[in-house]
DNA sequence: GATGAATGAGGGTTCATTCAT
DNA sequence: TATGAATGAACCCTCATTCAT
């Protein structure tokens, strides 16, 4: 069996992933229908099933590749500077791939904000790396009454937030939104001149 | 000659949106089986349909319910006081339905935080008093930057969000969420000892 | 029980059936609910079933009612004349009801047209005077091959397809329907020039 | 790599339309279950939809089906022949399809008997060459006043209620059934022995 | 007798999954 | 390996019928 035909196999299952990611950002998981999914990656039907174990596992495994990308991002944020600017820098590594591929962070997000239970654990796990880099830019940088992990969590999805934002509605623009981000969750929404003064 | 069984209808349509709720809660709307909805309300399945044209139908049902007692939350936010005590207020308002009836609120939370458009709109549509309210709590006390209405919706995301983790860990307390949520929202995570020195 | 009350429970009877005639001649039996059927009359769905066994039961008393009035214009049919104008003569008397109540006569022509093998039994039997009148009629005045009671019934279903080409387009006109039909049916429609002159 | 059983396919599409036919000749388009159906073609419901929209489409394409037939047998009718010989082979070529299939023919014949306005449309539209062919044998062979395509109509009608009555009793035999409706659509039922002598 | 909410069997339709080619 | 027709479990919704008031 030539590489060629691996190498076309492999882009096949990039295929179905990118136009998974897609249908179920557009439909939601239940509405994705296999036939569409297969038909916009231009294979057909049965050919998702010599890549995928089920509808789930492609779900999965389409979760999975985002969380590689965010993992990637975090490998990226430089390891001195303010925490504002490398929570900034992480938001802004995320933000190349989100931009590149709205469907997957559409889908990472849904799940990471409100996915079920289940959900929700595999993508902390398969992520792992990414929270753990988060929880550590935060760890001494909070008050103390709250836990790092959950608030790289909980960061994350704020950062995804204000992404629906900009895609709803184009404010805040792709420049801004890192600096934001990173500000509100440090320094809140709140007017405080002095907080602001010494930032 | 009508039907003297007003209060007995009433009941069971309540009976039906509450069961709807819990089915929705745990399965997603998709995965919500009307047969399951209507036996857990003690009724037959096609009793639905004299209460409710579709399985969508009861779904926006429920929503509407959600966002009229959000909206009674927000009516009962005190007028005078600071900022951050308001918004303590409205959220423990609003917790007062969500600790009773959870799976109304995870449904309400979910729908906020990763609903499609049309959902969303809905939702902003039916709960306008209460975003209307958060909104004139942030007006006067954001940074210039920040457009109230927006942050209004961030907040209750940002309030859901914390209730998530209530339920699923038990961290904050029922009674620490509410001044959690509006300090973090205000004030943010950030360590700030001259911020927090004059709150 | 006075009186007064009888007479308003026939009323109702005679309503339902007349809403249901004109809710069946509009989607079929199958197609006509109930629901709409007594709310047309300005009853509720229940009180069908006061009056009538079953849907069924409706539907034959409906075409029950037909048959009567069927065999009713039978009757008035005058005993010597020509066959031609006995044949016209009997297709007047029905026309009179069948343009008072159009559904009535549009169920009735529907079902002796096409009605199942038991549906067309019922009628023959619930409108035997009507066919034995024009059975009557035949007999001595068509061709010596053709069976009086099979050609009644075929005469029958023919004015009923003229009055459908009536109802539907305008053509013919109600006055000269009952000559066209009679004559069509007794002398063709080829051009016979011997035929006609001696007619 | 297109599947390769064509042929396969369009059995299995014959033999639902085949199936479907006989099922809503036996109960109606209504009565007619979709489970049956594809039970008595010897496959499972759900391929049903892989041929046709909805049971509508099915029943609309078994319709076409007959259209089609009818078509056919129209095409056969020899030009230059007296027109009852002409009317007669018309009858008897659809005769031919209409014993081998004679659900089919029922289920046709009910419509273009009884069927409502935009079923009636459908066949007239879709045997628009069946019934220009019969027109224009009428058209110069019938009485002035009578417009041709209607009268077409009506022939088929005719025709199609003599074939009811030779499948309810067999009489008239499908030797004779032919010549008889052409005849007696052409000179009538009516006793006229001048006619008759210069037939 | 009239009412209309409740009932639940029934049936049309969807779609993830299988498998012969 | 890719294909796509076939499969059938699952599920939403309809509506004739019942019966407590």
């Amino acid at each position: 069996m030539p590489r060629l035909t691996t190498a076309a196999r492999a882009a096949n299952r990039a295929a179905l992933l990118d136009a998974g990611a897609r249908a179920i950002a557009e439909h939601g998981l239940a509405g994705a229908r296999i036939d569409d999914i297969s038909l916009a990656a231009g294979l057909a039907k049965g050919t998702v099933y010599n890549h995928f174990e089920s509808k789930d596992a492609l779900f999965r495994a389409i979760l999975a590749e985002a969380c590689t990308l965010a993992d990637g991002s975090a490998a990226q944020v430089p390891p001195d500077a303010p925490p504002v600017e490398r929570l900034a820098a992480f938001v802004a590594g995320n933000l190349e791939w989100a931009v590149a591929r709205p469907a997957l962070a559409t889908v990472f997000a849904r799940e990471l904000l409100a996915g079920d239970p289940e959900t929700q654990a595999f993508l902390l796990q398969a992520a792992s790396h990414c929270v753990g880099t988060v929880a550590e830019i935060l760890a001494d940088n909070v008050r103390d009454d709250l836990p790092p992990e959950r608030l790289a969590v909980a960061f994350m999805c704020h950062a995804n937030l204000l992404l629906g934002q900009h895609n709803a509605t184009g404010w805040p623009s792709v420049e801004e939104l890192p600096m934001l981000a990173a500000s509100l969750f440090l320094d809140g929404a709140g007017y405080s001149p002095l907080a602001n003064a010494i930032r």
